[in-house]
DNA sequence: GCGATTATATCGTGTCACGACACAAATATC
DNA sequence: GATATTTGTGTCGTGACACGATATAATCGC
């Protein structure tokens, strides 16, 4: 599919379009999902990410704000903002690192682990709705025609009869 | 696998919490690819999903306000200030509609359909790469065994060795 | 013709991410 | 050992933005 050459504006087929928009919109409708969950329990979607975040912190890490910062994909000062909210909430706690005195550590409360994993719950129970739908989208987008045809790979394989 | 009786919260394995914390990692990664990439062209992320949703508008559906904030996701007012910044920011123009006189239509201008096919093309690439590692995700999310079980299916073929 | 419903618009408010800046601690260099 | 550099966290003022409340105009049903 030639290229236009003005500001090497790649033309994207409107199939394409409609996939990207269609995949998107499902983004949003998980998202405000877990922000209605998380509301329904009194805390913000972002709490429970930084819930999620702490309590899944791979061994040999430390439960850092840098981490934390890192893994939500924002500003290390946005991600002291965020804690701050999340310990006045009694989400969590900031504890002083032993080993560099610079660092606070973050640990989930009894609270904090309660909602988490009530939430948890009912976001796989989302996602297993949402999910085949997302995934279905992502297939669509990923595979060749329709589109510009330089989407890199992975391949992916094709779908059985009647499955997702 | 036992519901805890207390609060009726059930409990989420370890490892099932750590897929959703992956799955949601790479949605934060994918959504603050997309910022960057808009930010990069001078509008913002929101104005480039009022793009892909007003240009993506199915046949027989009026591209109304109330079109834009069931697609965002947002409430009715806050779809209006939307479409004013995205008005003001020359990428979209607000039409009569001679068929009702209370409605708005929105139509992309030929800014919004250059920066449109752009990031587009941008965001298709971007996918290219994650979108197989979010569906990876959501595969071993919606499977069974090692969280409760009780997610809803649907099912998914089984990966190919070697393939996503 | 009138009441109910629908679609959009405006405005004040609260939340939140960020940039700029500051301080403390650890590390590197001499 | 002293100094410079780097790293990690924290504070604050600012701008962007979603929302609730409210209002107006137009359409529809009876």
């Amino acid at each position: 599919m030639p290229v236009a050459k003005k500001n090497k504006t790649a033309r994207v087929a409107p199939a394409k379009l409609r996939e990207l928009a269609e995949f998107r919109y499902q983004l949003r409708r998980f998202l405000s999902f877990s922000e209605m969950a998380s509301e329904a329990v009194g805390i913000s979607a972002q709490q429970y990410q930084v819930l999620q975040v702490i309590a899944t912190v791979p061994e040999g890490r430390p439960a850092s704000i840098s981490y934390l910062a890192e893994r939500m994909m924002v500003r290390h000062n946005s991600a002291v903002e965020l804690v701050d909210r999340t310990v006045r909430a009694g989400l969590v706690r900031r504890v002083a690192d032993e080993s560099d005195h610079r660092r606070s550590l973050v640990e989930v409360t009894a609270r904090g682990h309660e909602l988490l994993a009530r939430l948890a719950g009912q976001h796989l129970i989302e996602l297993g709705i949402a999910g085949p739908e997302m995934v279905r989208a992502l297939r669509r987008l990923l595979e060749p025609g329709g589109g510009n045809g330089k989407v890199a790979s992975g391949r992916l394989p094709a779908l059985a009869e009647g499955k997702i």
